[in-house]
DNA sequence: AATCCGGGGCG
DNA sequence: CGCCCAGGATT
């Protein structure tokens, strides 16, 4: 007879489970919930540096509902989902503003704060407030599917259910922070996507794919379709080391983050420069490159134009426009093409 | 080039 | 509810 399923996550997890992370010392709320936000779009070798850098510019949840968002998207920047930075912050002001501070421990409130759902309360009641609640991330979903043998992708609501009702029944109410932990750890180290390490995998033994050969076919694969291209030309005024941006809507794609200006097509070019009150600068055409989203690709056209001087009416900067000076920077959020171009050109000028 | 990802927002 | 959106890293 084998023991309980928990039974065995935990002995495997006192033995290999990840113990020494930057947001397991010292355990708050806060601390757990930033580096779930930022685990979810990023592995944990690369949230770690990002992480210590947050912590040490927002050491608490009253330094980051003070801070402007421009440096906290300054802080996210090359994280993407920059919507989850805009979350972060707004949830940091009603923390505040609502619980004086103090991260709230009712589960309904703290899944009422922007950008935490069902999975991230769960995650952060009960790994830094010893909580009873499951968790369901991307890692719990392919052991959980893996192990029971549950068919069809994951985002259909049919499955998912399945697969909460799974991780609600498996979860322990005694040693429930470790048990989070260690699921998170099986799938990030042992139940991997491809290659899962079966042999070393404390699960096997009733486990419905390893049994039936299924590891690389659970979970089921979201469905695929080709992406559409859209093509844009970014304008680089350019003075020296400065570089003119312009700051994006705060909602949609790369929203509150600074970039150059777009133009669908060069015959837009001289309006845009008469609107700018741009002189007409010489041209140079960089090379084109592509820049892939989850939906789309966008194939971006950079146009530099060289300027003598900084142009008046540019100089006073209204609020949504800036240069950019690379010798300098400002402490702002760049979009990942927009960190590229800032350092093709550095390069190319030799610095 | 394909794949992955928790949650928000919309119809 | 189902569907679309979001940005980068990894494979």
């Amino acid at each position: 007879m084998l023991n309980t399923f928990a039974s065995r996550i935990l002995a495997w997890f006192d033995i290999h489970g990840r113990k020494h992370l930057p947001w397991q010392q010292d355990k708050t709320p806060y601390k757990v919930w930033v580096s779930e936000i930022m685990l979810q779009q990023t592995q944990v070798t690369t949230v770690i540096p990002y992480f210590q850098r947050f912590m040490q510019r927002f050491p608490d949840v009253q330094a980051l509902a003070a801070a402007p968002q421009d440096e906290v998207l300054h802080h996210w920047t090359g994280l993407g989902y920059y919507a989850r930075a805009r979350n972060l912050h707004k949830a940091a002001q009603m923390i505040v503003a609502e619980y004086q501070g103090q991260f709230p421990r009712e589960k309904e409130q703290v899944m009422a704060l922007p950008g935490i759902g069902r999975s991230t309360a769960g995650a952060v009641l009960s790994l830094a407030c010893q909580q009873h609640h499951a968790i369901l991330d991307g890692n719990v979903k392919r052991v959980l599917a893996r192990h029971a043998g549950i068919d069809g992708w994951p985002g259909e609501k049919k499955v998912e259910s399945r697969l909460w009702e799974l991780a609600e029944q498996l979860t322990p109410a005694h040693r429930t922070a470790d048990y989070t932990q260690a699921m998170m750890d099986m799938g990030a180290t042992l139940c991997t996507r491809s290659k899962p390490n079966c042999s070393d995998c404390p699960l096997s033994a009733d486990c419905v794919a390893f049994k039936t050969g299924r590891q690389a076919d659970l979970p089921t694969k979201k469905p695929k379709k080709t992406l559409p291209v859209r093509q844009t030309i970014m304008l680089i005024p350019k003075v020296g080391s400065q570089l003119l941006m312009q700051q994006r809507p705060p909602v949609g794609l790369w929203g509150g983050l600074w970039g150059f200006a777009e133009i669908a097509s060069v015959e837009q070019l001289p309006e845009w420069l008469r609107c700018q009150r741009l002189e007409t600068g010489k041209q140079i055409w960089l090379e084109p490159f592509r820049h892939t989203f989850s939906h789309f690709h966008l194939d971006i056209q950079p146009l530099v134009i060289e300027l003598q001087h900084i142009s008046q009416v540019i100089e006073v900067q209204d609020a949504n426009s800036l240069w950019y000076d690379w010798r300098n920077p400002s402490a702002i959020g760049l979009a990942a093409p927009t960190t590229m171009i800032v350092k093709d050109l550095q390069s190319m000028s030799g610095q």
